[in-house]
DNA sequence: TTCGAGATGTGATGTAAATCACAATTGTAT
DNA sequence: ATACAATTGTGATTTACATCACATCTCGAA
């Protein structure tokens, strides 16, 4: 698999030949690659940061620690960069991310990002449109928490996993019920009842996390309507 | 007031003066001026849309249809951009815009738009840092809504009033308590009850629709713990 | 294998807030 | 002023869901 898709990869490697060997460190500088395995932290609440991130390979849990309990925003999916606003604003991260999956993650330096941005508009309008993808799912994210009852958020999150990260009706769900429940702003026992409802009535089913979804259309009516 | 801070705006009428008028009519069509009134919708959620608008002045409501009732997403305050994300992607509106006071709007033309990011990168730079206040508010928004009770939601919309958008501790309230209700994720009768219970413990006073905030710690304690 | 810790399922109970119902108040047109 | 509609306040009832409590299951370590 051809993991270098990051465009300060490709930049820094393409321009290293004809570089001596501090101009080289310089640039190494501006995109750094790490992994990360399931669990590891990749950026922490409240922590300084300079740097965009890039999510190359994996998935990765965004949440932030609410009044009461711990909250997860969304689940993000590489390819996506990450902390863009962050980076471009007050420098302190809105919410931590965590590698649900083995991770592979670009860090990038924000002056190399301007420059980037500066030099090459496709980039920004891409980069906006991106943004964008977030804003409709906070939109989303808004009304399905504060009007839905709690079948119906949890029937969107199965059909959020099912369609939009594994593309697949057949998946492991990456989260314990706990954290599903943080997903959902659900009790751990609400979210162990309403999936055991979904299984006995037939719309989906469950051995432990697997999932599997067997009614699209009656999940999709009560993430709607429920 | 010099309302005439549309970027778009300034570039027509300085370019003006050399074109002719085939060519005025051209730049006009780009960035066209609308006033509204109280009451009236800017666009309709579903619609198509091919323009940004600009807020030049003015308070505007973002709302959109739930599963049971209207969902007020957030007020917006001119001067601001809408519709970027919306008009650079699926070009359908994913929410609804009515004016709550006399409001000044810019509607300009999607290519005009395009054309200024590509030639200003710092204009690039200064939406994207608008759309992060935006997501900032929604991430706020969501811990908000999921995790406080009612009496911290609607502490918090207070505040939001008070320091956001009437940067002042008396103001009046431009939504009734039903739309209140909307924004806050409440009944209107749950409102009612809440606001009179702030007004017995001294935290603000109310008449009508005029509100000034007295306790401004406890309030946001409330916000933040309640 | 056995053990134990963490994760999960499920019933009983408590509670915040919606809903219902109606009275009081305010605004608005005649 | 009068009448009527819309908005607001407030009590009574209902309900979704959290919380509590405890049983069961899973899985890794010894």
């Amino acid at each position: 698999m051809n993991l270098d898709i990051c465009k300060f990869c490709s930049t820094r490697s393409s321009a290293a030949e004809q570089l001596g060997s501090d101009e080289l460190d310089k640039l190494n500088y501006s995109c750094v690659k790490v992994s990360f395995s399931k669990g590891d932290i990749i950026f922490k609440q409240n922590a300084l940061s300079s740097n965009i991130i890039y999510i190359r390979e994996g998935l990765v849990n965004i949440h932030i620690t609410g009044p009461k309990r711990e909250q997860i925003l969304k689940i993000a999916k590489g390819p996506t960069y990450l902390g863009i606003p962050t980076t471009l604003g007050d420098k302190i991260n809105h919410y931590s991310a965590t590698a649900l999956t083995e991770t592979e993650v670009c860090f990038i330096d924000i002056n190399t990002f301007k420059e980037f941005i500066a030099t090459n508009s496709d980039f920004a309008y891409e980069i906006i449109v991106d943004l964008c993808k977030n804003e409709l799912y906070h939109f989303h994210c808004c009304v399905n928490q504060l009007q839905k009852q709690s079948p119906g958020r949890i029937a969107e999150a199965l059909l959020f996993f099912a369609n939009e990260i594994f593309e697949n009706d057949k998946f492991i769900l990456p989260l314990n019920r706990h954290e599903f429940g943080d997903l959902t702003g659900c009790s751990r026992e609400n979210v162990s009842r309403t999936l055991t409802d979904f299984n006995k009535e037939g719309l989906i089913k469950i051995d432990g996390k697997k999932i599997e979804i067997i009614k699209v259309d009656s999940l999709e009516w009560i993430s709607k309507n429920g």
